[in-house]
DNA sequence: GCAAGATCTGACCATTTGGTCAAAACCCCT
DNA sequence: AGGGGTTTTGACCAAATGGTCAGATCTTGC
């Protein structure tokens, strides 16, 4: 019987889940502390916990919310649209994603490195089966000869790793390319080269 | 004046670096503990600090050894050799290094992520000089089309990406290809393959 | 066999941290 | 204005954790 939230409960828990996203996502989950998760809501810490019942469900609540936006690009890759530009407009959308949701990039990271101790369903079950069902579709492009024939797994898996690196791998990107440059412009230009070459039957 | 080690020291040493790679790599700095680390190693929490100042040290001097094997590969990438064989091996090795030793690829992609705290000059000096040198090598090899041209500063970002990947997420690989699969083996195919097509003149 | 040094440990400490609770402050409706 | 529910907080805990230290135990060269 979830009776509705307040106003105050919504932009508590708002601001909460954002300070947490901060913390989480610079430290990992045994790194980040409630207070400091309170200090940057500007909140009390008794406070968070009025809000959310412990560390580890606020935490759970951006996993959860985070894995449908990061998966909503793939689902997206339309079977009836034109292969090239369906795995093209898939690598953009993810691109964007690291660009414009870096810390949730970090988050998501963090987690799968450490063996995924909070996210071992929801990997197995819900993004396996998406898998699944678009390397169907691109098994199908390939059979008809409308895109290089590869092994379509590994190329999911190659998008993931080349656009997420960017967002994950920030701070390394940006020593070795030094100033004056635009990352996600760059490796924008350079990924629709390499996926050009790659997906041309 | 620093005495030689005894035999004894060396042992233990060793067995402490041994551990704290199991653990910190599993746990990240914060997650890891010393108590952990002693457990691993079979030895006492203070024999740990009888070998090692802090549990930093021991961290630090992970990442420290880690640092030079992991650009090992690039500094033999040789401006002499064939240009499309060096990349692949370039690319070949930096693979069997995500697959022998995923440890140390993880305790790298975990300090990266929270921003290097520990490894920033390395980050900004020794390795960025690296890069910057192979860079001008493979600019060369593009301007006597030798290789496709392409920015040669995200050619390599992305050798790092997509080989990393294999050892980082390896939950996830492992959890979307299911069993009787060998990641490694089909990635190496799968990057052969993206190598050959992308670096073609 | 024995001293001198190296190695090891139990007991201990201060701090940090996730979490609790009773009471205070606040908000909103009539 | 006032009362009932909501929100907030200071004070407090117990457990975990990095680190210390005095002394016990083991090695090694002579």
């Amino acid at each position: 019987m979830p009776r509705p939230m307040t106003r105050i409960q919504i932009r508590n828990s708002e601001t909460i889940l954002e300070a947490a996203l901060d913390v989480f996502s610079a430290h990992g989950f045994r790194g980040a502390t409630l207070d400091q998760i309170a200090e940057v809501a500007g909140l009390s810490k008794p406070n968070l916990l009025y809000y959310f019942p412990s560390k580890e469900a606020i935490h759970r609540t951006l996993l959860t919310r985070l894995l449908s936006t990061w998966l909503d690009p793939l689902r997206d890759m339309d079977a009836a649209g034109d292969p090239v530009a369906e795995v093209m407009g898939y690598m953009r959308r993810k691109l964007e994603l690291s660009r414009d949701y870096p810390r949730e990039s970090r988050l998501f990271a963090i987690e799968i490195l450490q063996g995924a101790p909070r996210m071992r369903e929801a990997i197995e079950g819900e993004l396996t089966a998406l898998v699944a069902e678009k390397a169907k579709v691109l098994q199908h492009w390939m059979d008809e000869g409308r895109i290089a024939r590869l092994d379509p797994v590994h190329l999911v898996f190659s998008i993931w790793a080349l656009t997420q690196h960017y967002a994950d791998f920030d701070v390394q990107v940006r020593a070795v390319l030094g100033s004056g440059h635009d990352p996600y412009a760059e490796a924008g230009a350079f990924l629709e080269t390499l996926y050009a070459r790659l997906l041309a039957p």
